[in-house]
DNA sequence: GTCGTTGCAAAGCGTTTGCAGCCTA
DNA sequence: TAGGCTGCAAACGCTTTGCAACGAC
């Protein structure tokens, strides 16, 4: 039987405030500011058992530390912006996935990760070209 | 200024040989029977070396530990069974990847890991519905 | 001989686990 | 009150680092 704890409430709060997948640490931290002497461990079960009933699901990053997110019911990939290392959700899916596919494999899922610049760094970058441009 | 040694030697030699992305692990195993008294610390420095030069590339696994292949002149992507948990290359690329792209965004890189269950899976699976259906 | 590279062991870092006490139902 | 959940600290597994010794050039 599961309970309902403020621990667990405040992690589940989080996320769904942040509308972005979050680091474990990062969940740590907000959360903590509503429960304090909240442990780190307890972030840890929580996204765990959260996981296991499907109400959160984890994002595998290259060579970093997965980030968690509230499972939508939508299928959707991310994008990572290589300068300001924010998560964004794209709700779009190529056509032509299953075409890569060699004979004999069968597909059950499928990962994509783009990256590169974010729109708000994009405009940043344009920015600073522009300052720089009169010297 | 780099030097040749027996240990880089037969990393480079066994990510070869395997032609298939490894663990550390694996490569620490495979070129311990080359280089005995090898030390894990080697692979991982000779690893990231080789990284940086550009010989060697790593991929990312949802969960797992990186693992590693000799870098390829050419654009792939990777199929990851299910089942046995081997890595597969994929030399395929969807063509639509780009109008996934919110506006204002650009686009660097992108990734893709297929998973499902590969050739050799597939059949075992099959023969032991065959067997089982005598019954 | 120089100094890049190595093996070993210790340290890091993120994550998990054991345990006694707490708190929800 | 029962037993799931918690905080703490120790344990974990993988990776990195410090250091003295080794060996390629």
């Amino acid at each position: 039987m599961i309970r309902t704890t403020h621990q667990g409430d405040a992690i589940r709060r989080v996320l769904k405030k942040a509308g972005r997948p979050l680091a474990p640490q990062e969940i740590f931290d907000a959360a903590q500011r509503e429960v304090s002497g909240l442990g780190i461990a307890t972030v840890y079960r929580n996204l765990k058992s959260l996981q296991q009933e499907g109400a959160v699901t984890s994002v595998e990053l290259p060579g970093q530390a997965p980030r968690w997110e509230l499972a939508g019911d939508r299928h959707h990939h991310h994008f990572l912006c290589n300068t300001c290392d924010k998560l964004y959700e794209i709700n779009a899916c190529p056509e032509d996935i299953k075409n890569l596919l060699p004979k004999g494999f069968t597909l059950e899922e499928h990962d994509i990760l783009l990256r590169g610049q974010c729109i708000a760094c994009a405009r940043k970058d344009s920015l600073q070209e522009v300052k720089k441009q009169p010297k």
